[in-house]
DNA sequence: ATAATCCCTATAAATTTTATAGAGTTTGTG
DNA sequence: CACAAACTCTATAAAATTTATAGGGATTAT
């Protein structure tokens, strides 16, 4: 499952996006329309904006604003910088590896073998679902 | 990422299946064998008896063994087992749903639909994978 | 000058995961 | 039958992670 964390993120991408004709939008608009904390949700479009994905304004008629295109923003993206890896194993990811402690030989490990193959086609599908789509939904 | 208890599970399930011909196996063969608590694997191990996978013989010379063939034991079974839900969302959760807060309408929102799809297309490849393909790699 | 707004870091609270403990119960063996 | 070896079960503790809060700082429009 995803962290709240992420799930924010999501809504608060998914608004922004809504609402590209606007210059900038109030981190408070966003809390308030999905009744997040807007202090929480502070720290996550602060991350967003540090990733690349947003832009920022500052003082009084500020806000945030998209600075990518929906179809450019992969879940997959999210995910990893909210969350962390997308592997189901620290083992197999590409992003986040750490060997396993019980696994002895990794080359020789079924469990790591199968896990290369989930973590391959979990990401084919992840790359290719997008804001976008999600902005094609509502 | 997987919990260590599913991890676990999965090591135990491998250590199980590559020892058949053998009545039964020791809780503690298999913590030796790869670094797991005693005790922390005994409460896995339980579950996955109670959960069918598994038979079990009491006082001296039992222990555990498989009762179903690996290729039954699928690992999205084994992951909802012990770590709960596959899907991305509680909101898209198939056994364990729940609505999400944050969203008003989930009927027309976009992030639901499209972890719907994230979620049938991920169960397609969990269900596929069974400890059989783990053993096949060994 | 002031108020609105994002910036940043620290810390607290809550929850979940991981690990341990110990008293049952069952069973094989001498 | 006594005893030791194993699993059974439930409770609790410890550790880690996630979620939430707090508050002073910097910037900007008016």
């Amino acid at each position: 499952m995803l962290s709240k964390k992420t799930k924010y993120a999501l809504h608060a991408l998914t608004y922004l996006g809504k609402h590209r004709e606007n210059k900038t939008v109030l981190i408070q608009d966003i809390a308030e329309e999905h009744g997040i904390s807007h202090k929480f949700l502070e720290n996550i479009l602060l991350e967003l904006r540090k990733a690349g994905y947003l832009g920022s304004k500052k003082g009084k008629g500020g806000g945030y604003y998209l600075i990518k295109e929906p179809k450019d923003i992969p879940l997959s993206r999210i995910i990893r910088l909210l969350d962390g890896p997308i592997a189901l194993l620290p083992c197999v990811s590409l992003n986040y590896y750490e060997p396993c402690a019980e696994c002895k030989n990794e080359v020789q490990c079924g469990i790591n073998k199968v896990m290369v193959q989930v973590r391959d086609e979990t990401l084919k599908i992840l790359e290719n679902k997008s804001l976008q789509d999600i902005l094609d939904g509502e």
